[in-house]
DNA sequence: CTTCACTAAGTACGGCGTACGTAGTAGTCA
DNA sequence: TGACTACTACGTACGCCGTACTTAGTGAAG
């Protein structure tokens, strides 16, 4: 008998059936699915092997016929999302293409907070995310130059989108796992803040918190942002 | 009694050291370091209460006297890293000088690789990184304008920076802990890409493929986006 | 009909974070 | 000085986790 897992595989490349035995009970779509039910009403963390298995229905070891590690089903469970990136026929404007494109990536993380956490680049291959790479290339056909300066923009855009979701919606993750509030929880740390700076050591700090008062109008530093990544692709 | 832990705390706004008992056996520094040098020789995910408080050599829960989460002790080991932060007096070239800092943040998490993965807002308070962000903001006095944009400016150009090192070395940590080599597994993810691509499903992918064949140079890349990155905020 | 690859599921192990209880220590104050 | 008490140290225990291994049963292939 083989060693299981001496080998390494792409769960992508293993067939979902294989000819002899019983018909499994569940599609890798089933597992994916209870997978992300469970990451979007309980968090990423409430994702366990036995707390999906509940959720199918099955034995908590009955999991790994479909899944080799957790890893995969992670990767599933990304792939899965990736699903719902809607594509559309390229404007001709890659640009407005692109900002589409990050407002929609923004978007679908805000349903799934839990996708930044996940997003890696070894999950780049699953089929939904080829298609998603696919269709953007398409959208940057207008821009022209080797496709390696498209793929550092798209990594760029999708780095900042997934960078800045993550900065709004981690501490949300996290307040659900604590006993306090996340609004406690803010003003305790901004109090601590408050003292530090009245020491006088961050003249610079100090003088930014009495110029930018009011709360920081997030949605507009997002949009700021894509337009300054897609900015420095444009041609000159 | 007051039930513990009810209310959030900073972990740097409570003493290292209360009045009364006995002489605490070790410092927040030590505690850090243990961490640190547990999470260097054998990542992040060896970092267990546990591991630290052998390292140190005492109980296990002889931690929670000094750290009351293990969030807590992370918050410790990010503060103790960003220590390494060189600072020197501003140049007067703010582009200079934030290459500068991107270049050192890069080297401080070749040597740290788990730092991408902790990277969090949620830190940004600690000593140390108040220290670096004052720092940051210094080099950027030749720009001008308001704090709001310099802060975008360095949320912006951390958010790369991070994004592109955990690319490089999430990998490397997640071969550490599979049973076959970092380079088998891309082997294995290579030729199932190539297989995808040989379906005609993805034209342009398999196009940039054709185009791009050898190996990326990663150094290169990263020193491009650095300077889209200062380009996107150079006044025009 | 037999064979046997496959699915399903239970049990068990070694890890984790940490709540709780107990014992000992050392500053404080009558 | 002696009692008090806040604090440190740390062992035990609980309920999680991922998953190796085992057994039993199913159904298509020969």
């Amino acid at each position: 008998m083989a060693v299981r897992g001496a080998v390494p595989e792409v769960i992508w490349a293993r067939p979902e059936r294989a000819g002899r035995g019983p018909r499994p009970a569940y599609t890798r779509d089933d597992i994916a699915a209870a997978a992300v039910r469970i990451a979007d009403a309980q968090g990423l963390d409430a994702v366990s092997m036995r707390h999906v298995a509940a959720e199918l229905g099955c034995g908590t070891m009955s999991l790994y016929n479909y899944v080799p590690r957790k890893e995969d089903l992670y990767e599933l469970m990304v792939d899965a999302v990736s699903a719902e990136h809607e594509l559309w026929e390229p404007s001709g404007d890659w640009r407005a293409d692109l900002r589409r494109v990050a407002y929609q990536t923004r978007a679908l993380m805000g349903r799934h907070p839990w996708v930044p956490r996940l997003m890696s680049p070894v999950y780049g291959f699953s089929p939904h995310a080829l298609r998603f790479l696919e269709h953007c290339l398409a959208c940057l056909d207008p821009l022209g130059g080797p496709y390696g300066t498209k793929f550092e923009l798209i990594a760029m855009l999708n780095g900042v989108v997934t960078t800045y979701v993550r900065n709004e919606l981690d501490t949300a993750e996290r307040a659900r796992s604590l006993p306090w509030s996340e609004a406690d929880e803010h003003a305790v740390r901004i109090a601590y803040l408050g003292g530090r700076l009245a020491s006088g050591a961050y003249p610079r700090m100090a003088a930014a918190f009495q110029e930018d008062a009011g709360p920081i109008d997030l949605e507009a530093v997002f949009e700021r942002a894509v337009e300054r990544v897609l900015d420095a692709f444009a041609p000159r």
